[in-house]
DNA sequence: GCCGTTTTCGGCCCGACTGTTTTCAGTCG
């Protein structure tokens, strides 16, 4: 059994030894397409595997790379793979990987017997590099810097890590003269669940071209020289690019108070921390190899921003399909804005002078090309340019209640008043308290005695405060069986129940969905948690069958939850986009711990946004009438 | 290797920066 990123992976294993090998580039390219497009799957390959007019219906998968998919997912293996992997050293994989080298470059390496990162680093000792064409001493040295960020370009942070150094970055920019907006861009501003790198994009106000050209200058010198930023990759007038320390972007950060996350990010933290003191002014002393995250800006006038927006939100699939559907209009479209084709004339447009369709603002330039405005969010490729209704996704201002969060009584450091405050200082109607039940013992969970007490508390303090709804509830634990951590005559007591699992995560599908669907079809159970119970770049959680949960959660009208921690962001993307499909009730909740646990409401709106989820289909958008008499229906 | 509101064959997005070059190839997003 393969899985979706498995099949991705060996896809784009093909496709870049194909590059390596110096094959037809459009034939690699369709190999690297099919990857994405597998990964961006919400449906298990392997199912889809069975029937091949399913595999083709994808688009980019044709009936060769079907066979391929099909070869794997029922043999473990692809034949072409492992012929292509014969061909070529495994070493060069990995000097693929060095930022600024490309498969043409590691192939004349390969040419000079160069075939791994030793040997590069011999070539580079002995002189035998520059020996090889277009190669100078610059170019050596630049390698030879980038081979300390080999390990870990390609890797990827939290997006709740990674949006509050775009706030620094966007923060020093802003104040600069001549600067009319600055936007983080990418994948952050399409709230993917990690960041690869950030993107800024800078306006400038529209003046005579040589102050344009001084703000500009300006602003590319004092982006290249915030503090905590380790290499400066490269530096030009209307773009840039440098790698910025994660260790000094910790400032901000705390563990999660969730024990489980604190234990494992704890050890980020230090090795992160561990070489040269602590975060301050580490300059660009360069090459450590500590954790650093790549950081691009942009430079544009502003009557070019919303194109310019466009281009550097992406995705990179995108924006390609963007594009080739202005040439099918006989436009062409760049960063520069939306301009009539002239095929005769090598010179871009927007370098002769000629005015631009539409380029102010994405609105213009989506309605030229035929389009509503499409959210960020669903910029993925993933069918977004097949719709023409308006969007109306579901936003943060829509959001009315909170329906997991911890106290005192667990693992939050809130009383139930002060949660209930912060609650109601954030526009909420209701709050659920929602402590651990007794399994989560880490976590402090609560004896039925202890939370027979602690409902009467929630009680009284529901008497005492005016303007907010304060419900008494539980996460219990979905136990590896299936059954509840409570009995039934205490969940009775409540007015919510947030089911989720905390342990034995490695489940099989099998057992995960047997587990699950028990849960979700439990009649005093509300919303299930967390589902798969993954936390982002440190384990999988399990991997249920989603379909048989959305089916089952319809049936019992359950309502299914995107956890808005950035740790979690669970359910993901792609899980939220099938629900909504299968026309599944959503809850996104922030499961408090402390005040700024509620700041992340805005990681899990845009994850839900995201898998196109509109708000009338998500429990916390409903007033109050309408949420409590939908909890009421389950007592 | 995929795909089709001019095509079932012949295309396949667009521009910036760097380092090496006497006009451009490679890489990146």
């Amino acid at each position: 059994m393969s899985s979706n990123q498995d099949v991705a992976a060996a896809l784009e294993e093909m496709a870049r030894l194909m590059e390596l090998l110096g094959e037809d580039s459009f034939r690699s390219g369709a190999h690297s397409r099919a990857a994405r497009a597998v990964e961006g799957l919400s449906d298990d390959i392997t199912a889809l595997a069975r029937d091949k007019s399913k595999l083709t219906a994808i688009e980019g998968i044709g009936p060769k790379l079907a066979d391929k998919i099909m070869e794997l997912c029922s043999t473990g293996a692809i034949k072409d793979l492992i012929d292509l992997r014969t061909k070529v050293p495994a070493g060069l994989l990995e000097i693929m990987q060095v930022p600024g080298l490309g498969s043409k470059t590691v192939r004349l390496m390969w040419q000079a017997g160069i075939t791994d990162i030793p040997g590069l680093k011999k070539a580079i000792d002995d002189g035998s590099l520059l020996n090889l064409p277009r190669m100078g001493a610059k170019a050596v040295a630049k390698i030879k810097e980038s081979l300390a960020f080999a390990a870990q370009a390609g890797q990827r942070t939290w997006l709740g890590k990674a949006a509050p150094i775009a706030d620094i970055f966007a923060a020093h920019l802003r104040q600069l003269p001549g600067v009319e907006r600055v936007e983080p861009a990418g994948s952050l501003r399409r709230g993917r669940d990690t960041i690869g790198d950030i993107d800024i994009l800078v306006a400038l106000k529209d003046q005579d071209t040589a102050t344009m050209a001084a703000h500009a200058a300006a602003v590319a010198k004092a982006f290249c020289t915030v503090p905590g930023i380790v290499q400066v990759i490269a530096q030009g007038e209307g773009k840039c690019s440098v790698r910025y320390s994660l260790a000094a972007g910790f400032g901000r950060w705390k563990p999660a108070p969730d024990p489980e996350v604190a234990a494992s990010t704890a050890v980020i933290e230090s090795s992160g921390s561990g070489s040269g003191g602590a975060s301050g002014g580490s300059g660009a002393s360069g090459g450590s190899g500590g954790p650093s995250i790549q950081v691009d800006l942009r430079i544009l006038p502003n009557a070019s921003f919303g194109s310019a927006l466009m281009y550097f939100t992406g995705s990179k699939e995108h924006n390609v399909h963007l594009r080739e559907r202005a040439l099918a209009m006989n436009y062409t479209l760049s960063e520069w804005g939306l301009f009539p084709l002239n095929k005769k004339i090598d010179i871009p447009p927007q370098q002769r002078g000629v005015k631009p369709i539409a380029s102010a603002t994405e609105e213009q330039v989506f309605a030229a090309l035929g389009f509503p405005w499409i959210p960020p969010e669903a910029r993925e490729d993933r069918g977004e340019l097949d719709e023409s209704a308006p969007w109306n996704l579901i936003e943060v201002a829509d959001i009315k209640s909170e329906l997991h969060a911890h106290t005192t009584a667990s693992d939050g450091n809130l009383t139930i008043l002060e949660l209930a405050e912060e609650a109601k200082k954030r526009g909420f109607h209701t709050i659920a308290v929602t402590d651990h039940s007794q399994s989560s013992s880490i976590a402090n969970g609560l004896k039925p005695d202890r939370l027979r007490r602690h409902i009467d508390a929630i009680r009284a303090a529901n008497d005492q405060i005016k303007g907010i709804t304060i419900l008494a509830g539980s996460e219990v634990d979905i136990l590896a069986d299936g059954s509840l951590d409570y009995k039934d005559e205490l969940l009775a007591l409540l007015d919510i129940v947030v089911a989720s699992p905390h342990a034995a995560l490695s489940q099989d599908p099998a057992t995960a969905t047997k587990r699950l669907l028990k849960a979700i079809t439990h009649p005093l159970v509300h919303i299930l948690g967390h589902p798969t119970g993954r936390l982002i770049l440190r384990r999988p959680g399990t991997s249920p069958d989603m379909a048989e949960l959305f089916a089952a959660a319809n049936e019992h009208n359950t309502a299914l939850e995107i956890n808005a921690h950035w740790m979690r962001l669970d359910l993901r993307d792609i899980h939220v986009r099938a629900a909504v499909q299968a026309g599944c009730t959503i809850a996104i909740n922030c499961d408090d711990h402390e005040r700024s646990d509620f700041d992340n409401l805005r990681y899990g709106v845009m994850t839900a946004r995201r898998g196109w989820l509109r708000a009338e289909q998500c429990v916390n958008t409903w007033a109050v009438k309408e949420l409590h008499a939908w909890l009421k229906a389950k007592r």
